[in-house]
DNA sequence: CACTTGTTTGGAAGTGCTTCCAAAAGTTGT
DNA sequence: ACAACTTTTGGAAGCACTTCCAAACAAGTG
């Protein structure tokens, strides 16, 4: 039974106060050497462990984060999930996970993070934040870091979308395409917007005339249209259309860039030779497909979305952070650029 | 100020003692109506918010489960963690995550969740248990099931492995293969061993001998195995053997596949028509990859599990239970099936 | 109407910690 | 040896709940 030894049983064996117990346990100072040897030693022997909740109710706080994140956006998070991770249980917090299956999840986990007392800090993943909650977010004064997603009330962990945009979308213009298509995903999604506006700069600056029929989203799609069922759409419509098929693509993600290969090549398009493509993330399977793309420090920016936090926490009148990544570009095979220079 | 109001105040705003706010605010029988109504309106209009920490101390439950998971094994552990998180939270409960990336994380993350009064159960996720913890799982009495892996001692919920690696295999022969290679894993993990068992018994029953030259698994290789890497590094010990390549691969799982299938197309071998492949498991991305494989239920796996949990915890004493699902057999292009039908 | 039974209510005690304050013990100086 | 500090210690109070017990009240009975 490693069950209920309370620091009164230590106080008892150990012939002390609970408060020198409570002291003991806590490192903390003006204890004699002795005295603390003797605690420590009787806690071990009756192998004590803290309650958390008690604890956690008497130091009114709660030494958790919790991570609001879409689960339908599978691979970017789950890598930026790893660098939380790591950098969370190195300083010994809890994370609670608050998986959004479906997006009307979202206020109510939301509430229940805001529950008085029970986490120190909300990570925000990769979604809109709902307007509403807004005020009510900013009442209770929990620290909040956005990761991949902005408001301008909130510190933030993000990628410079439009650069990205416009560094892949000039690498496609600079092998020498002067038609170049991109697949975007739903609007509703922030990245999605910052990502349309670098690929029309890039045309700009380029003196290439912007033209709405080379920029399709998959319609129908499920969620915020990051996904590869998306991606096989867009390019279905230009075939459906009869429109002429772009020589080149810039994608505004790895997962939608699959489809978009799936598609090209079920009718008859190779890539890169008839098209070229670019991606956006540098998801663990960009790698095996060869995807030329745009990579984003996902680790990186979970450990740093921690670190924003807990610098917060213990600041909290702070200035208003908003960091941003710059994407760097990964050229593979998708994009041709390797074949080019091996002529 | 959303912040700081109690049952005190509710109590002493609604004219009523602190032990009918309490039973108003559970939902207890044995309060009038009207004071129901009175405390309850009381309640929404100073924006009451129970202390979570404060009530698991005095109802000495946590209405958290935690979840131990390896991080490394990507795909099937977040399909699996979409139908936990949708269970979980139609309960009510909280889910803390911990995240193994480095496996000798694992021991820390139990004694964590061990911590008294902490959590109520505990999920974990194909590793194998490791057999010195096991005396104190059993002495906490904390409820535990295990997902794709197992324990005499535990609740498990898991899929049938030599099952479906029998008829992976046996797929593979009827489709006339008589040289049919494994990519494994590595033995550590329990579900590789089953795996490999599968693959010989569909070998010996269809009058094949097995040769152990005929089973590689990557070496050199991060973590369990079951990663790309894995797969390409088991395909190049063949070709830089010089041994003849066999016309067919089960490979024990779909990430393995992706990196044979690289590592095969990029040593010259089409698949499936110089070499079939099948994979296990069916993360998303097969269906990308016209990937053949056996698929896992990942999401009900999911589901079942925290519902076992829940079924252990009000009722401790229950027989311990074993579920195993079996896999079933997806035919798409990388074994050859569809083409030959097409002859 | 007195008595029993049942329902509703208030609040003390308990949950296991931390923290603060005052008392006790120890040190130093004269 | 005593005053004046300083260090160490014990434990009450507080954290915000739930639960239990007894008191208060209401209703029913002959």
């Amino acid at each position: 039974m490693a069950s209920k030894v309370t620091i009164y049983d230590i106080a008892r064996e150990a012939s002390v106060g609970i408060g020198t117990v409570s002291r003991v346990l806590n490192n903390h100072p003006g204890v004699t050497p002795e005295t603390r040897k003797r605690v420590k030693d009787v806690a071990i022997r009756l192998d004590y462990q803290p309650h958390t909740y008690a604890r956690r109710l008497a130091r009114r706080q709660s030494e958790t984060i919790s991570a609001i994140i879409p689960f339908f956006t599978n691979y970017f998070f789950i890598e930026v999930l790893q660098g939380v991770q790591d950098k969370i249980s190195q300083l010994g917090y809890d994370l609670v996970l608050y998986g959004v299956n479906n997006i009307d999840q979202v206020d109510s986990y939301i509430s229940r993070a805001l529950q008085r007392g029970k986490v120190d800090g909300i990570l925000f993943f990769s979604m809109r934040l709902p307007e509403r909650m807004v005020p009510r977010l900013k009442e209770t004064k929990l620290p909040m870091v956005l990761v991949d997603t902005l408001s301008p009330e909130f510190d933030s962990i993000s990628v410079a979308n439009a650069e990205g945009a416009y560094a892949a979308t000039t690498h496609l213009i600079e092998l020498g395409h002067r038609s170049v298509g991109m697949v975007n995903a739903q609007l509703v999604s922030a990245p999605a917007v910052e990502r349309l506006q670098g690929y029309k700069r890039a045309l700009e600056s380029h003196g290439i005339s912007y033209s709405e029929s080379l920029v399709k989203t998959g319609a129908n799609n499920k969620a915020d249209g990051f996904n590869r069922e998306a991606g096989y759409e867009a390019i279905m419509e230009f075939i459906n259309n009869g429109s002429e098929m772009p020589k080149a693509f810039f994608v505004s993600s790895d997962i939608q860039a699959m489809g978009v290969i799936a598609a090209l090549s079920e009718n008859g398009f190779r890539v890169p030779e008839d098209v070229a493509v670019v991606g956006f993330d540098d998801i663990e399977l960009a790698r095996h497909i060869k995807l030329t793309t745009m990579r984003q420090p996902m680790y990186q920016m979970g450990v740093l979305a921690i670190e924003r936090l807990v610098t917060r926490m213990s600041n909290p009148d702070m200035e208003i952070l908003h960091t941003t990544f710059s994407p760097t570009l990964i050229v593979r095979e998708s994009c041709g650029a390797l074949r080019r220079n091996q002529n």
